[in-house]
DNA sequence: GCGACAG
DNA sequence: ATCTTGTCGC
């Protein structure tokens, strides 16, 4: 198999990429915005919602974009949407919203128009929002565009504002006691990006939950917490699920 | 030159 | 993201 060398990001695209997240950036809302979020079990939230892609092995474009909706505080899937996409932008480290966002919009547009009152309160999303170099990931920008909550939920930490992953970051790791519990991820500026949780009892190595849009940092943690049978949170966890499940059905492995 | 690099 | 089997445990 030949091995093919990963083409350089246009840095005119890349600055171009930039300002865009700097102007939307000044759209975010950091604040709990609905009525459900203030209540101490979440009354009022009847639907969360997941998003995710799924890749086939060798394929670069082609994607699985998924959407799933679930019961609140059940988890049962209420709704499902696997679509095939092919993508047009390259994956680079700070600009992923510019490669999958636009399908991630889509499949909430075909939502919309389908089932309309199956539109979840709030979208949980593989990877993060304010923890980012500019303070505006993937999560940060769904939210934006949809105008809908979401929350960064990502499963590696990235080293940004001085942030780093060195043994004192291990040592506050290994002080989480259960699930639930958390430790700040703090920028250099002094200003708390994002917080690494233990999600579930069984689950050691944390998840990085960062706001995304319409919503604290405070309650994005909690109820992260409170969607968490596994490390991933139910909602990403089901779409990531199905979307791989679709690949699999669809585009069955080749041999030779 | 070396390390880092969400998905 | 994907490459990858079995294995230990509930």
């Amino acid at each position: 198999m030949m091995t093919q060398m990963p083409s350089p990001p246009p840095e005119e695209l890349v600055k171009q990429w930039e300002s865009e997240q700097k102007r939307l950036r000044q759209q975010v809302v950091e604040e709990d915005t609905e009525d459900w979020q203030r209540s101490p079990d979440f009354s009022g939230l009847e639907r969360v919602g997941g998003v995710d892609l799924s890749f086939i092995k060798g394929d670069e474009v082609s994607a699985c974009a998924q959407l799933v909706v679930l019961s609140y505080p059940d988890l049962k899937i209420l709704y499902e949407d696997s679509h095939m996409v092919t993508l047009t932008a390259p994956y680079v480290s700070g600009f992923l919203a510019f490669r999958e966002t636009p399908f991630l919009l889509e499949a909430l547009q075909r939502l919309k128009i389908s089932q309309p009152t199956l539109m979840p309160q709030v979208v949980f999303v593989d990877g993060n929002g304010l923890f980012h170099y500019r303070e505006f990931g993937l999560a940060c920008h769904l939210g934006v565009l949809s105008g809908l909550p979401c929350v960064g939920v990502a499963k590696n930490l990235l080293q940004v504002q001085g942030v780093l992953k060195d043994e004192e970051h291990q040592s506050q790791i290994a002080a989480l006691q259960k699930g639930g519990d958390s430790f700040p991820l703090t920028a250099a500026s002094g200003k708390v990006l994002g917080k690494a949780l233990r999600s579930c009892d069984k689950s050691f190595k944390p998840v990085y939950v960062s706001v995304g849009h319409k919503i604290s940092l405070g309650t994005a943690v909690r109820l992260t917490h409170s969607c968490c049978r596994h490390r991933v949170p139910e909602p990403i966890r089901q779409a990531d699920v199905r979307s791989r499940e679709y690949l699999r059905i669809h585009f069955p492995a080749t041999d030779t």
